[in-house]
Order: structure tokens, then sequence, then C-alpha cells
DNA sequence: GTTTGACTGTCCGCTAGCGAACAAACGAGT
DNA sequence: ACTCGTTTGTTCGCTAGCGGACAGTCAAAC
């Protein structure tokens, strides 16, 4: 039986490691706290680790010199936080905030690369690993481009709820506008709207999911394009 | 002395292969003319080839169910259309489109995932490429949500001067807006603001750009932002 | 129990871009 | 020389979301 809170394969990449590389990199696996809002990896800076979250949601944000900015991905435990590390980049123009608070597991960038360039099947699980992060970005983009605010803050709590156990999330609308780039009041209003149609409930920077499949309905497409995505792409997770 | 048109060596990712992989995919790649408006891949579709444009333009494309669609990255001679081969998908939910009309060499499937496989310097190669990919995607999520579309529009016909000689653009107003992901008249007035400041001049499909600096210091900081990283990711052409 | 700060709700005028409809200009082909 | 289709220009009303200002309301700390 896992350790019951700490198990490093509560993260669904890590729990899919062959187990010769999960022996392998076992030892160097740290289990960090990640308290809401801390930054993992600023812009233009080099990484220094790679997470693998367990129960945290991490946004990845692009922030503009006016300091506006939009998230342009979530990550969760199905993913991991610092793919520019194994793509060769070491860095990149976005920032890494923690949206939800957990813990995670991480790796020092040297082990990461290392392990990486034995260009065994780690390799492909992390490149199909970041072909979802890919996707969901694009999907982001012309999301940005025609939805209406209402539609993208069905998507995003849908996205944030497949990340977390239970119904209820842990945020502010302040918080929320800053992820999708639009103002406070913005979420205020589409909120009050998803409540009186009974979908969700909220109150201080606590919102609880009451009907998921309205919210399913009344969200765009988006949603369903990057979750298929990542259910073809990463393993289904294999029986306990 | 090169041939004079189709040198493989017009495509940035070709030119920087060692010399040993340039000799060994020489004979597998394959000169194709990209008239304007081709489908080099469907959204969902399994991709045949992998395609390095020479003097084309191809743009990636998310189509949404009503028909609406965003750009979400432009490729040209510095990089390649296909990345999902490589990264294990296989397909994207995108689609992949001739913006401006030229050609490109392409590399049957098997053979671009054989090479990739051999985990060598074309590996990281592509990989550092697809990052740059990456970045601009991000940026686009963002500028979609918080720019103006004139400024938009200078970004969009700088991306592509970048990757054309000349400074003439062979493309409708039409297209532009569909690229962009708006309204065709929106596009009129924006093109109407900048030939009002000289930058541009067009009629009927075609567009010179007059002053480019002009452009520059109108568009929005995504333009910089993505030049800046393609710079820093990928190698600088070696001399002559 | 009261104060204080953090959340949420509401109102105002304003603007960018949408949707639709139509007019004008150009050019390639007959 | 004329036609016809393509491309560009213009107008009008409309709506979503912005920006700013401000009023409640709850919770925790003092």
């Amino acid at each position: 039986m896992p350790p019951p809170g700490p198990d490093p394969k509560a993260n669904q990449l890590l729990a899919a490691l062959p187990a010769a590389e999960y022996a392998r990199w076992l030892p160097h696996l740290e289990q960090v706290p990640l308290p809401l809002g801390q930054v993992l990896y600023e812009s233009g800076a080099t990484l220094e680790h790679v997470y693998f979250p367990t129960d945290a949601i991490v946004s990845l944000l692009n922030v503009l010199d006016n300091g506006a900015s939009a998230e342009i991905a979530v990550v969760g435990f199905e993913g991991l936080v610092g793919v520019s590390l194994f793509m060769g980049g070491e860095s990149t123009p976005s920032r890494a905030v923690v949206q939800s608070a957990g813990s995670a597991f991480r790796l020092p960038a040297q082990a990461m690369k290392d392990e990486f360039n034995r260009a065994g099947p780690v390799l492909h699980l992390l490149l199909r690993y970041t072909q979802a992060l890919i996707t969901q970005m694009a999907q982001t983009a012309v999301c940005n481009r025609h939805h209406s605010l209402d539609k993208q803050l069905c998507r995003w709590l849908l996205l944030s709820l497949d990340r977390l156990t239970g119904n209820e999330l842990v945020m502010t609308q302040e918080l929320i506008a800053n992820m999708l780039g639009v103002r406070r009041e913005g979420v205020t209003e589409a909120a009050l709207h998803l409540q009186k149609q009974g979908y969700i409930s909220y109150a201080r920077g606590r919102i609880w999911v009451l009907d998921r499949s309205g919210l399913e309905r009344a969200t765009c497409e988006c949603y369903a394009v990057v979750k298929t995505e990542y259910d073809r792409l990463l393993p289904a997770k294999t029986a306990a």
C-alpha cells in the first residue's frame, strides 16, 4: 500500500514510468509544498527543477509589459511544469504560478535532462505530454478570440475541477480574472449567471460545483477538444 | 554553388543539419509546390509527411465547430510543418494551410520518425524549434486577448515579412481576416490606418511594406517577444 | 464586539469589434 | 469595350467587455 499523502505515483506521469526508471528517479524526487500564489518560474529565468504536481494546480501565464496577463495552459497531477527544460530552451517567456495549493514532487534540472537524454520510453512519454500541452495552448488562443466570458469561465472551472478531488475550488474571482485575462467585474457577472442556473455556488473565495453536467452543457467546445486530446495522448492509468 | 531555386538548404532547419544527417536525408527529400490555400493537413488527420518550406508560408489554424478560426502560429523557411509527428501524437486538432504560395521539401512520416529516434543532434534541433513554436502560440493567445486589431495586424505583417524576400505580400484582406480570426471589414479599417500612416500600400490582393520600422513602432510587444525567442533558440545560419 | 481588510455586487459611460447590407473600384476574360 | 467576379470601402445599429467608482458583506483579528 502506498503512503497516504506523499506518493509520487499520485502524479500520472510518474505513475506511468516503467519500474526501472521509477526506481532510478525516486532518490532524486523531492516533495515540496506549493502554497497558493507561489511562482515556480519567472519569465525568462533558467529552470532549476521540473515539478510533478500531485494535488496542486499550476497555471502557465504570459505576462505583458503593462502587467496584463493571460493563462495559456494549466497543469495538475496529469502533467509536469517545466517542459522547456528538456525541449532545450532552459527557459521560456511564460511564468508558472500556483493556482490551487497542494504539493508536488520535483526533480533537479540536471537529473531531468540526463533521464531525457537516455532517449528511452521516458522521452516519448514526456513528448506526448508536451503535445497535449500544445493543444491546450492552441485551443486557448482560439477560445480567447471567439468565445464569451461565460463560456470561458465554464471551461476554466471544468479544467480545474478535473485536476482536483471533490467539488470545491478555493479561489477568488479576482484570481480567476487574472488567469483568464479579464476584469474581476466580468467574472462576478459570469459567476452570477452560473449560480442562477444552479450550476455553482460560491462565497468568499470558495466555489462549489453543484451541477457538473450543467457546466458541461454551458461551456464551449474547447473544453472537450482539450480533454479528448489529453485522453488520447496520455496513457490510461494502469489498474491498481 | 547550390542550384538556384530548389535548394533544400534554403530551409534553415535543413541547413542546420550536420553533414552526415543531411546526406542521409537528401534522397528522401521531395520538393513540392505549395499553392495558396492548399491544406497540408486537416484537423485530426494522420500526418503523412513533414514539410520544410523554403519560400512558402504556412499557417497553423484551429477551427471551431461554427467555422470560425484563428491562427495559432505561422511557419516559413525557418521551420517545419508537422511537429506532432515526432512529438508522438501523429495528428493534431489544428489545420495547416498555405498562406503564401511557394515551395517546400517534404519527408515521409516514417523517415522523419526514424531520424528522430536516432536521438542525435537532430532531435535537439527539432525540439528547440518546437519550443519556439510553443512560444509563438502562447504569445498569440495573450495577444488575442489584450491587443487591438491594429496592433495585431502589424504583428502579423511583420511575421509574414520575415519569412519572405522582398517587401511584397500577396494576400487579400479577406484571407488576413480569416487568419486573425476577425471580420474582413475590421482588417480593411486597420489597413487604412496603416496606409494613412504611410507604412504600407496595397491594392487588390497585394500589400507593399513601405516603412518597416514604422510597423515595428506600431506593433505590440508580441512581435519582439516571438522574434527574440526564435533567435535565441534557433541556430544562427552558418556562414556560406 | 468592534474594527479592518478582503471579497463580491452594482452602476455609469465608453469603445472596439460584430453582423448585415450595400456601393464602388478594379481587372481579367470574352 | 463590356461584363462579371473579386476586392475594397462605408454605413448603421448592436453588444460584450472595459475602466472607474463605490457600496455592501462577511471573517478573522484585535
